[in-house]
DNA sequence: ACAGGTAAGTTCCGAAACAGAACCTAGGGG
DNA sequence: CCCCTAGGTTCTGTTTCGGAACTTACCTGT
């Protein structure tokens, strides 16, 4: 399978990532959630080449992530803002930083602190139920093909059979 | 910045991305949350090509994520197996497939349903703070340098006062 | 009028990564 | 002896990436 194709997948997983997994894309995304909407600003934070910067911009414009909105004419600039569904990606990045927080830190320990506003306590994101607020773990999650799809998915069973 | 030193970054999520950033590498993992163990198995249910999947999970062994375990002798065979450092992924999986179910569904909606053992419903997973037990939202959370790391980092202001 | 600066890209080239297919290794079964 | 299985490695051509220079369309100062 080519990369390309993945949107078709029938999975959701590989279609958020059609969008978010290439390489540069959330590090670009994580940018936005601090604030940062503007080429020159992206490119002197990340460290990726210009060309590389327009392509994933472009790209998540295109997806409905990031809206380009001017604010200035003559000369015209644009800036990139998260659209809603942008800024839908949080649950995304929070889990991947918080992972990283855990098991990449060196000495130093992590570099940013989050201060969740209404409770005031430096804090971490996690994994709840949305239906009974317990956290989520691999094993209390049973996977099922939904009705609309059944017999067309790809079964794991022999995998796990064994 | 080249890709291969996105490990030493001052970013947990740049950290993250160095592990599981790859293409292909959240799809192998999220088929090793299902249960597949073996090569051809991988193979055969995520249409990568054999070099990039030998690759991906020799990659992930050394960083830790999944273990190399023998299952029979003569011939030696051996599969791979989350590690506790791996299954600390499932949050960030999760949030993506959730991404994917909102914003990336056909007519057919997601292929996929989750049900929770412990309460028996359908459920999604939400990303709540670890402290008051609330949803975390961007505009909740303030983002601030921890001490240890006080100047060393980039700081996006600029970007943000105007 | 002209030099230099700014913001947001685009173009060009060599290097690295990927897709597809064939091949290899160490055994087992008929 | 031939074919099969599991888990890879090698080979070849196409894409994508990294680094640097160039472009466009204005603005500012002299």
């Amino acid at each position: 399978m080519r990369w390309e194709n993945l949107d078709q997948e029938p999975c959701s997983l590989s279609r958020t990532l059609s969008v978010v997994g290439d390489r540069w894309t959330l590090i670009v995304l994580r940018d936005c959630f601090l604030g940062v909407r503007r080429f020159d600003d992206f490119e002197a934070r990340l460290g990726v080449t210009r060309h590389v910067l327009a392509d994933r911009l472009k790209k998540l414009v295109n997806a409905g992530v990031l809206e380009k909105r001017p604010y200035q004419e003559r000369p015209r600039r644009e800036e990139y803002r998260l659209t809603e569904k942008g800024r839908d990606l949080y649950p995304v990045i929070l889990s991947l930083v918080h992972w990283g927080d855990r098991h990449m830190a060196d000495e130093a320990g992590p570099p940013i602190r989050h201060r969740h506003r209404a409770c005031g306590a430096y804090t971490r994101g996690i994994l709840t139920c949305a239906e009974c607020g317990e956290e989520l773990h691999p094993h209390d999650v049973e996977v099922e093909e939904s009705p609309a799809w059944t017999g067309q998915l790809l079964p794991p069973k022999k995998a796990i059979d064994r």
